[in-house]
DNA sequence: AGCACGCCGACT
DNA sequence: GTCGGCGTGCTC
């Protein structure tokens, strides 16, 4: 007779093994069983209870014996048959496991896996029967209970054996538990707990009743609180400021001179943003235009994708509104994605103000209930308008109308863990699966979008007017070598000091960009030339300063975050000059208070915004005029539009144009155009200045004068003569481990199999290059080898290359790790 | 990834 | 004779 079964994937599979495996359905479950549904079930020799989603089901003939589903979930998660053809879209184009893609879709939390705990059993009659037993249960009689982890890592497997025994005799209980969701992100800060006086003796090494400090670091970290002995530190301000370590810290709270206080830091910035009313928008003739369009392809009810190009300040926001109004009017929900750092109070108060609580915001401050929150409401069907980050293209909406990608050139939309996907390959498959209409919105459109808005793939929507009065900036390009006051070494030239001063003279507002944070780039000693470098990694470590003073500071490595004091003497050489070479936004900041006294400066970087909350909070602090100079890194760059600014500075142009990556040029176009647009967008005439060593340079040129379309022009035939993307995909493969010989001889082995599997397949076009060095060889301690191969990534080309990445566990046995990602946002 | 099964060296 | 090393191979 056949029998109820379920094809089921296990989620916390790996790659090679994770498919499709058959379960019994139990009668007492097929009324639940359906596919999407998350069920837990025996898998392996163990028959460790697993956390599996079910992808198909039906009745089956089984050929061998099969397992019964041990039961349903029962979250309210379940994932739609849409959803769950998206699932198998990620795993088949970025080779993730279904785990992978169910995760990146559900809140994570949600679906935290399942444990098996025993519970000690109060049974006095009956006994154990061997002396593993009895230990086993004593054990178990201190503790009460246990998960089989635990139980694994204290006694082995052994112990499981044991503990399943002793489950059938009665000594202990066994349970299923689905644990809890994680609680709210927790933040350790410090404080002062015993008296100054004592904590100062201390601090001096002296010995206080039996307690005596002897570390050096133990003496700095009472240092940092006794110059105010109330005050509260975080771990990470504290770490920084004294180089020490958390246990270094914990120690001394053991020892009762500092107490630790836990934080929960998750709050929602958004919650009580105060809606204005209703802005109504008049659109200008191009904007009707566009708008007249999109509905047109919503109303076709049929799947369609275009590209809304506008200079900035042409006013896209107005048509995205218009549109998502048309949508919703048709009865569907709308999505907008935005850059994390374009999601400001600003940009989603324009949604708030026109739809008000029609729309929900997803962001990375989000809390794990609320996140489950929202995702349940979308689902539902109450919320129809979502916007939020790469993320949010996942969200579960009702009748998906319309998808709006921001600032659709963006290399955030590329997410960088798996499942490695592009939130722009994402949305097309959403929008064709579900009749959607696709809006790609940018200034500077990516290449890849452009050319096929060129091609007619997209349909080409151009804002050319500027909208209101607002005109383009006068920009300036001055050559950094020569604009420098004499005898002076100030990354600040004479123009732009000249500019900044008259600029604040009249009681306005600018912006200074430079992306690169700390205080000086490098460390080098005077004698030998050695740079101090990373120990876990092959790069130079960044001097940063600690908050509050420019003449105390630490290193820092930008790759693996490791902090550590500036040496005294050479690492190489013994030598005492350790010089310290160029310069970040520490340093510059430092230089705009010497050079101009009385002007206020909010610097914005990856330093000063560890939260959500501190990003929002610098940007209204400056948009209420709270400071003459808002200087910072990429961040300063996007769409925030600041009325009062009417100076921009680019303080090296350069920087970008000379990575080693093909989207160099793309990049630096890219971000010179926008960070130009910043400046004078209302009635006051803007200024920009850019300094640069490349004062010849075309890129440079085309972005001063915001032509989009020449840049196009001059860039697509270099993509196609030297075959990069829109021309081809690029897959890179990268084999990783500790042990730099193993690296080396498994990218060799993988290089070999690669060539083989091409050469049987040759109808396949691939270029395969390599394997070489990653350009940063060693990160985190551990050695990158490169593989990368320009292709088409289509169905023909994975079947060559999928087998190959699913067996390297086999092929390069278990010591190095091999990752692919497909078309990542840089080489 | 785990975890079994299975076949060879230093110990009671 | 046995404990335990990690090489292969499987997971409904």
């Amino acid at each position: 007779m056949a029998s109820a079964t379920a094809k089921i994937h296990i989620l916390d599979s790996p790659y090679a093994i994770d498919r499709a495996y058959s379960y019994l359905v139990p009668y007492a479950l097929s009324d639940l069983i359906c596919p999407g549904v998350f069920v837990m079930v025996p898998f392996g020799k163990t028959n460790a209870v697993s956390l599996g989603i079910v992808v198909d089901s039906g009745k089956e003939e089984p050929g061998q014996p099969l397992k019964e589903i041990l039961q349903v979930c029962s979250l309210p998660l379940s994932l739609d048959p849409s959803f769950l053809r998206l699932c198998f879209f990620l795993k088949a184009t970025t080779l993730c496991t279904i785990g992978d893609a169910v995760r990146a879709i559900v809140p994570s939390a949600a679906l935290s896996r399942a444990q098996e705990k025993y519970d000690f059993a109060d049974s006095n009659d009956i006994l154990p029967d061997t002396p593993q037993e009895s230990e086993l249960l004593n054990w178990f009689r201190d503790r009460h209970t246990a998960s089989a982890t635990e139980l694994r890592n204290v006694f082995g497997y052994a112990g499981i054996k044991l503990a399943k025994t002793l489950c059938e005799k009665g000594l202990l209980l066994y349970r299923l538990e689905i644990k809890d969701s994680p609680g709210p992100k927790i933040v350790n800060t410090y404080q002062l707990r015993a008296d100054p006086e004592t904590a100062g003796r201390l601090s001096r090494g002296e010995k206080v009743g039996s307690t005596q400090l002897r570390s050096q670091t133990h003496r700095s970290i009472l240092n940092a609180f006794l110059k105010d002995p109330g005050k509260v530190i975080p771990e990470k301000d504290l770490a920084a400021e004294t180089g020490s370590s958390p246990a270094q810290i914990r120690a001394l709270c053991d020892k009762g001179i500092l107490l630790q206080n836990r934080i929960s830091v998750s709050r929602d910035p958004y919650a009580n943003l105060q809606t204005g009313p209703k802005t109504e928008y008049l659109l200008n003739k191009d904007q009707e235009q566009c708008r007249r369009e999109i509905a047109a392809m919503l109303d076709s009810g049929s799947p369609g994708a275009a590209l809304l190009y506008g200079v900035t300040g042409s006013g896209k926001t107005c048509v995205i509104l218009k549109s998502i109004e048309k949508a919703l009017s048709l009865g569907k929900s709308a999505i907008v994605l935005l850059p994390e750092i374009a999601l400001t109070p600003q940009s989603v108060s324009v949604f708030k103000n026109y739809f008000g609580n029609q729309v929900a915001v997803i962001h990375s401050g989000l809390s794990t209930g609320e996140r489950i929150d929202a995702f349940t409401a979308i689902k539902a069907g109450r919320i129809r308008i979502v916007v939020g980050t790469r993320s949010a293209v996942f969200a579960p909406v009702r009748d998906l109308g319309l998808l709006v990608i921001d600032e659709e050139q963006e290399h955030t939309y590329k997410s960088d863990q798996n499942p490695k996907y592009h939130a722009r390959d994402v949305a097309r498959f959403r929008c064709a699966d579900s009749n959607a209409v696709l809006l790609l919105c940018s200034a500077t459109p990516s290449l890849e979008s452009y050319h096929k808005a060129v091609e007619g793939t997209y349909r080409l929507l151009t804002l050319t007017q500027r909208y209101g009065t607002a005109t383009l900036p006068n920009v300036v390009i001055t050559d950094i070598r020569e604009d420098i006051p004499s005898g002076n070494t100030s990354p600040i030239g004479a123009t732009l000091l000249a500019a900044l001063r008259e600029t604040l003279s009249r009681n306005e507002q600018a912006i200074l960009f430079l992306n690169r944070r700390g205080y000086n780039h490098y460390v080098q000693c005077a004698s030998c030339r050695t740079v101090i470098t990373c120990p876990n990694c092959s790069v130079s470590m960044t001097y940063h300063t600690v908050p509050g003073s420019y003449s105390r500071g630490y290193l820092s490595c930008h790759w693996c975050g490791t902090r550590l004091p500036v040496p005294s003497v050479c690492p190489n050489c013994a030598g005492t000059h350790l010089l310290r070479f160029g310069y970040g936004t520490q340093r510059v900041e430092e230089e705009l208070h010497t050079l101009l006294p009385g002007a206020s400066v909010l610097r914005m970087d990856m330093d000063t915004t560890s939260t959500k909350a501190s990003y929002d909070r610098i940007l209204g602090q400056f948009r209420n005029h709270g400071a003459d100079i808002l200087l910072g890194t990429q961040m300063v760059t996007k769409g925030h539009d600041f009325p009062n600014v009417t100076l921009v500075g680019v303080l090296s142009a350069d920087a970008s144009l000379h990575l080693d990556d093909f989207r160099a040029a793309e990049r630096t176009f890219s971000m010179l155009t926008q960070v130009i647009g910043r400046a004078g967008r209302a009635d006051k005439p803007g200024t920009a200045i850019i300094q640069t060593e490349n004062v010849e340079n075309e890129i440079i040129r085309m972005a001063c004068a915001q032509d989009y379309t020449r840049f196009y022009a001059s860039e697509i035939p270099l993509r196609k003569v030297l075959k990069y993307p829109p021309f081809c995909d690029i897959l890179l493969m990268t084999v990783s481990g500790t042990e730099e010989k193993g690296v080396l001889e498994d990218s060799d082995i993988l290089c070999a199999e690669l060539r083989s599997r091409l050469s049987a397949s040759p109808s396949v076009p691939v270029i395969l290059f390599g394997p070489f060095e990653a350009p940063v060889y060693r990160v985190d301690n551990s050695f990158r080898m490169r593989l990368v191969l320009k292709c088409r990534w289509n169905r023909e080309t994975r079947a060559v290359i999928e087998p190959v990445y699913a067996s390297y566990p086999k092929l390069l046995g278990h010591k190095s790790l091999l990752t692919l990602d497909v078309n990542p946002s840089s080489l």
